[in-house]
DNA sequence: GCCGCCTATGTAAACGATTACATCGACGGC
DNA sequence: GCCGTCGATGTAATCGTTTACATAGGCGGC
């Protein structure tokens, strides 16, 4: 077991400089066929494989982005991470994924750590509503990314759904179903992607004609436990409602489970749109309308992204982009 | 937007050699108290961030270990890249996670990728029962550790969970709350840890004094649709047998979500003894049991044991872990 | 007071690639 | 036939660290 090959070992094999073997090895015009095959021969006895520390070193580019992500158990910010990782292996990146375990001290640790392994980028879905201490990568020159939602005291391109869109359109698809008294159940208000879906069950419930009623509003924080207590509240109150918009997934699986736990006939006739769809929608028996983020071409977006920024890094303001929802009608309705 | 200060900066700055800020940096020992004191001041001041890259090149160590998973928006597979990341953090070790796509040439493409980048080992999560195409990579130094499964002509330290115990216990535990006729539900045998969960239902039958009928047994592919299509198959034969062990969680979703859409008559006295669970298994009604895997602690044993390996290259043998699973009572079941 | 040793620090050579610049033929135009 | 040009290749500096080795005080023992 020597030590591993390096280019000087291939150029002295092929009878060429160093320099020569980099070229084939980036492919550079300039080197006549017969040279890069005994080149290419050469690679393949010594089973060489390029260091790319190496060279990241010299080109100041290592080719890697970081993900940072609240959670690593998530299919909806792994499928984003996913999105992100397919479009940038095309461009020969690869990715680093952290989790900040919904941090920001560890948000900020994570920062640090990617700037020294000298990432040259890193995508931020954040883990609160604060982006201040992103602020100092940014200023010391490192391009970041937000995906998924915005943050105060922090300006930076972003790659998000249209909250306020999607949950107007469901909200407005519910109401055409009949759905006329509809309870919010949803994230807390101070986080942006929240207060925008809360604003578009507004918008849809006034352009439905519909009053809106504080009473059966409620608000979380994204997580089952929350779901599932809100849900409990609203139907232990006075003259509960059967309908519901839940703008979270995970308040959604919460909220669910509560209602499998009743009775068969309290529960009977409870409707509700939710927002995301995963692959154990289909268990969501209640649901009978949502809204689909298109996560993975989120990623992609926030691929784009990154790749725009670190190749201008001065480009002038931050890009926004907005991707829409879809509609869907769930299954279990038939 | 000055470029980013070096080492040789920092000891310009503090009237010192390069190597002595080098040894602030590294803890080293044999730097006095004063001295140490100039060098952190320095390095403040100047905002000084160690180019790990450089190091990387220098020490031969990137402390970047690899995962490659067959998927990122799995909770199962995340669940243990999670349990790495967190025993690696504490060793300064960080995470590189990629995604395999549940293919073998992308798995092998990944790995000369992560040997690029100089990693100093990786785990696998299969993406196969194959494993030949990760022999060169170990036999060229490469650290590899397996998870979750292991792999036909390829040997190597794994952290596996107690397939054949788990599925036995959670088997006999049904028939003691009085399953007699169950059917199998699960991945394909050729699989190692489906394999070993179809011998644990076996040997739980077996010592049940239970006569096995392998017309009830059914063999899929790990994914839900797999299990939606088995259920419905199981549920059409003659004589449909009402208790099923099915073991794996997303074939349990599938087989569930096919269950939802039967009318209620026809599902009802169901029983369904799974394997794993995850957030939304409070949503898997017709579960009355399942074995829990220590998911976070397999990634933990991944860990040290890619630890250990890169330490001493040439241990003799593979370590394969065994973790034991936890019987759970569901809630479901009240 | 000298010697040896130990401790704090400095000097400079790596690590393995990339790349600006130099070199060297060959070839075509006149 | 000479010169300019251009294409293929080589030379060597460089990226930012770490670290083996060198050095230089300081101090205790005799």
């Amino acid at each position: 077991m020597g030590k591993t090959a390096t280019i000087r070992d291939v150029a002295q094999r092929a009878s060429v400089s160093t320099a020569t073997v980099s070229r084939v090895l980036n492919d550079d015009a300039h080197v006549v066929e017969a040279t890069r095959q005994r080149v290419m021969d050469a690679i393949a006895d010594l089973r060489y494989s390029r260091n790319d520390v190496a060279r990241s070193l010299k080109t100041r580019s290592s080719r890697i982005v970081g993900i940072v992500s609240p959670e690593l158990t998530n299919d909806f910010f792994m499928g984003i991470a996913n999105g992100i990782e397919a479009a940038l292996k095309k461009l020969k990146y690869s990715v680093i994924i952290c989790s900040s375990n919904e941090s920001r001290d560890e948000e900020k640790r994570l920062l640090k750590v990617l700037v020294e392994k000298a990432v040259d980028g890193v995508i931020v879905i954040p883990a609160s509503d604060k982006g201040s201490h992103l602020k100092p990568f940014q200023d010391a020159g490192m391009p970041i990314v937000l995906a998924d939602r915005l943050v105060e005291d922090f300006e930076a391109d972003a790659a998000l759904s249209d909250n306020f869109g999607g949950a107007r359109e469901v909200v407005a698809a519910f109401i055409r179903r009949g759905a006329r008294r509809i309870a919010f159940i949803g994230g807390a208000s101070r986080l942006s992607n929240a207060r925008e879906r809360f604003e578009g069950y507004r918008a849809a419930l006034a352009e439905g004609g519909i009053e809106e009623e504080p009473g059966i509003e409620r608000f979380g924080d994204f997580h089952m436990e929350s779901g599932r207590a809100l849900m409990k509240d609203l139907l232990g109150r006075e003259n509960p409602p059967r309908a519901f918009f839940i703008a979270n997934l995970y308040m959604h699986i919460g909220a669910t489970s509560f209602l499998l736990s009743l009775p068969e006939a309290e529960r009977r006739g409870i409707r509700i749109a939710g927002f995301d769809s995963m692959a154990y929608s289909p268990l969501l028996g209640f649901c009978t309308l949502a809204v689909e983020q298109r996560i993975a071409e989120l990623g992609g977006e926030a691929a784009r992204l990154i790749m725009d920024r670190i190749g201008k890094r001065d480009k002038p303001f931050p890009e926004i982009v907005r991707l829409p929802t879809r509609l869907v009608v769930t299954e279990n309705e038939r």
